[in-house]
DNA sequence: AATGCAGCCAACCGCTCATAC
DNA sequence: GGTATGAGCGGTTGGCTGCAT
């Protein structure tokens, strides 16, 4: 084991750098049709040129519908900070207890606002606690709110509804897309090789998007005409809200969210007693039990 | 208005881990 | 048990953006 690999696919050829809201539409729609059960594969089905493994990043850290977008908050960024010093640069570890962020963001948001604020505070400037984090470690200016939601900074946020709502708005794509915010955006300008966020944020404001989308490749086609002949036979296919809701529970099962709409919805995370026992080891869930016992709603899969 | 600089974030790279054969 | 392959993780970097001069 442990031995390194060759590159995960020969990279000649293949597309670097950001994502164009082009690939990330065909990597959505491949996902929400086919999940992504072999990334290697993905992109050659997907009509993507790009590795498996780029697929595979640009998902989970950004398309991924449950990612929760904005800034951290206070409460996020002080466990971030407790989880760090108690797990280290374990990104991902302290990313699966903090519901729709992700390892990548968190490390950024370390590596640029919690280090120096913890290095000040080292410093003894303890009684000036500057709300400069505020400012600094939202970097609102680029923190695209892309979703369009109200910031609750509320960490109970509703993860379920998020994961709902996030989840269907890809589904409006194909059906009727709507304007999920009611701001009217002023932005709607394509930028087409940008910065993901502007991607994402097209991808889910702008109603052309269904234009877009037909205008891609072969397959999607094929897609198409496969998804008429099924919705003929198939008495499920029509029925747009079961689908979602199957779409949901595929997605929540893997992301390692299983269950947690359920047990959100039902206001209370029950585990089996070998989870509880072996979160009673563990360095994170003890610091959960005593700080935030009934705030989130913990995927903690600690190895 | 133009330029330089610093901050920030998305994406890449190289490695390890897990698992199937 | 050894090997091949897929997936995941953490560190690093390229480039965009905003601010200061």
């Amino acid at each position: 084991m442990g031995r390194g690999r060759a590159p995960c696919c020969a990279k000649v050829g293949l597309n670097k750098g950001s994502w164009t809201q082009e690939e990330d539409l065909r990597l959505i729609a491949y996902i929400q049709k086919h999940g992504h059960g072999n990334w290697r594969a993905l992109p050659k089905l997907a009509g993507l040129l790009r590795c498996g493994k780029s697929c595979r990043l640009r998902w989970i850290n950004y398309l991924r519908p449950d990612i929760k977008r904005g800034n951290f908050t206070k409460e996020e960024e002080d466990t971030i900070i407790n989880l760090h010093k108690l797990l280290g640069n374990k990104w991902s570890k302290i990313a699966s207890c903090l519901p729709g962020r992700t390892d990548n963001e968190i490390k950024n948001v370390w590596n640029t606002h919690l280090k120096k604020r913890l290095t000040s505070e080292e410093r003894g400037s303890m009684s000036v606690d500057k709300p400069d984090d505020s400012q600094s470690s939202s970097s609102s200016s680029t923190y695209l709110s892309c979703y369009a939601h109200e910031e609750k900074d509320d960490p109970s946020l509703d993860f379920a509804d998020l994961s709902i709502e996030m989840f269907e708005l890809p589904m409006d794509i194909w059906g009727s897309p709507q304007q999920k915010d009611g701001t009217g955006d002023e932005s709607s300008k394509v930028s087409p090789c940008s910065s993901s966020s502007d991607a994402m944020k097209d991808f889910l404001v702008t109603p052309d998007t269904v234009i877009q989308l037909e205008s891609l490749s072969p397959w999607m086609e094929e897609e198409a005409a496969m998804a008429e002949l099924t919705q003929r036979n198939s008495v499920e296919a029509e029925e747009g809200e079961g689908k979602s809701l199957e779409w949901l529970e595929y997605l929540e099962k893997e992301l390692g969210l299983c269950g947690a709409s359920e047990e959100m919805n039902q206001g209370s995370f029950v585990r089996d007693a070998a989870e509880q026992t072996e979160m009673e080891e563990d360095p994170v869930s003890s610091y959960f039990q005593q700080e935030l016992t009934s705030t989130y709603p913990l995927d903690l899969r600690l190895s």
